[in-house]
DNA sequence: CCTTGTCCATAAATGCTTTCATAGTATCCT
DNA sequence: AGGATACTATGAAAGCATTTATGGACAAGG
């Protein structure tokens, strides 16, 4: 069934069917309902390939993330595609992994398959040499570029995301100020969004005075979803002989491993350990106390992201960088 | 860059190139480097629409799932669209939510694109009634069909599914011979699963005389987050005067809301009272003490999903119906 | 000299969009 | 009223970049 049956039945030409189906131009309301009844008749749906070839594009956008079963990304993914689809287009997801190879090996694959323009979800995806940042450098030559969550300066690549460095600054100073002198700050990763909270959490420490030992700056560098190696991690360092009673960590998992590390060590929470997360993931209405956790607006910035995106795919000038500041959540582990 | 410059260059024809490219039949070594050398200099990918109408299909599996981002299916989602990318083939995401209008909606949709095939991940797709059905049945006429967790009987639909009966039955006369007289049955989903699962707890309290009171069954039709609602729900139980001193929830998120609840009422887990989740996922790690769940081998399911549908698109007979046993996984909510 | 097989070019097929050309009709000006 | 002008509706045909069927040229072997 073609469009070749459809002009033929309808004693039209098929200008005239794709005319129809497109509404390109002026077509008589007797033609366009003689046309359309013979379509619904035939239950026809135009061939997607010869579509996209003809019109060059299939109305697609790649999505690219790490890891599709992280619970922040997979949060991310499900807002892109929900708004993506109600503008239209469909998404073809790549779970690249966290090497730069199979990031660079998945943007290509992505433009080859010719989608309208990439997302990139979660800021693994920035490196800090121009170097490794050159395969989105050089894709953004074919396709636009969405960064959600990180920044990169860059012809064709646009970004939106959330002030995590001032987020994480003004949610270190409260901490402070309700009497925790020693925050430990417990990160997992140092991509771009890792490395700004990090220097909000410094610039309020070194403010005060209280960085006395570089210690406290904890990279944690195992499995994204391992919480007992987490508790571990922490264990090794109170047991090395470091104090502290405060924990700020860079991601919800890490904060809850931090929060059953002080349960363990038999600390009263929120009054003699505070606990502060990020993401504001289900997980921290999961555990008991709840967590006090830092929401940077996820859905808001990914309607952003979308918005900017459908207006540059429409030709039009938008903003490269978006910034969108965060909110704590005060839940039962801080006071 | 098309086929044509490259064959122009290279001094052959476009269908050399295309051999070449395919290598679908024999080219001699002189004239296949010839037109590799040319190839890798221009830096040329043939275009993939085009490619698609040649070949009527681009490699793409459509993947639905009501929501992604939800903890189990969308650890389920990378698998899939692991394996799925190992085996040279994208994944469209489709997110349809709930309702049955747009999953069948979204369903079209995919087959409009042409994929090779459609995997729906998760039970919620399947419904009691054939008439509900139909649109699944319906779609299977075009592409093969793949059901993750759920089950129907129809000419080119296949089900890779985990024993949800019997592990559930196992598991409660487990803790029924650990001594929990008084089960609730807690779950959230009328789905094909769902109903396994409940059957299976069913069959195992009946054979033990212990379903007293059909309020022992309790369905909860909230958010599939809110784990505050999910307290509320037991609490309101619990003052309506049933008593209960284990909870068996169809999903780890429920069977968290039972722990806090019965932390809640100060009960001593598991002394005086047992949780069992299920899909274990990572929150049976984040709560203290961690959650006894029974693990449905997600993994081996999607695993054998991408197997049996690579299969059936290679022409070949491949089984109808997958089923795996489940498996529990003790920690510290049971006894 | 005929057969067989290898290598490759020509041409048709894939199913759509879009430009260009044209016939017909309506509007406007004198 | 008559012709110029403009606009609407439509068809013909030219892409778009591949794959594949067909068959021709040539070399080797009997």
């Amino acid at each position: 069934m073609t469009i070749y049956d459809i002009s033929e039945k309808a004693g039209v030409s098929i200008a005239t069917v794709s005319r129809v189906l497109n509404g390109s131009s002026s077509v008589s309301d007797k033609t366009k309902k003689k046309v359309l009844d013979v379509i619904q008749q035939c239950g026809y749906t135009p061939n997607a390939f010869a579509r996209g070839l003809g019109l060059n594009t299939m109305k697609t956008i790649g999505i690219m993330c790490a890891d599709s079963s992280d619970l922040y990304l997979a949060k991310g993914i499900y807002h892109i595609e929900q708004k993506l689809r109600s503008n239209g287009y469909d998404s073809i997801l790549c779970c690249t992994g966290y090497g730069l190879d199979t990031k660079a090996a998945s943007i290509n694959l992505l433009i080859t398959k010719k989608v309208d323009g990439i997302i990139l979800v979660g800021s693994n995806f920035i490196y800090e040499t121009e170097e490794e940042n050159r395969y989105i450098i050089d894709a953004a030559k074919q396709v636009p570029l969405m960064l959600l969550n990180a920044d990169l300066d860059a012809p064709n690549v646009y970004s939106v995301m959330s002030d995590d460095y001032t987020s994480m600054y003004n949610a270190a100073l409260k901490m402070i100020r309700s009497g925790v002198k020693d925050i430990l700050y417990f990160y997992n990763s140092t991509s771009y969004s890792g490395i700004r909270k990090l220097a909000g959490y410094r610039a309020a420490m070194e403010e005060k005075h209280l960085l006395s030992d570089e210690r406290l700056v904890q990279f944690y560098p195992g499995s994204h979803e391992d919480v007992c190696a987490m508790i571990g991690h922490l264990k090794g360092l109170q047991e090395s002989g470091l104090v502290f009673h405060g924990v700020i960590a860079s991601d919800d998992t890490l904060a809850l491993a931090a929060l059953k590390y002080a349960r363990n060590m038999h600390y009263r929470v929120p009054e003699e350990f505070s606990v502060l997360g990020y993401n504001n993931s289900m997980l921290a209405v999961c555990c008991d106390p709840e967590l006090t956790s830092i929401d940077n607006k996820l859905e808001t910035l990914c309607q952003h992201l979308i918005t900017t995106l459908m207006g540059v795919l429409g030709g039009n000038e938008m903003p490269k960088k978006t910034i969108f500041s965060g909110e704590i959540i005060e839940r039962g582990t801080t006071r």
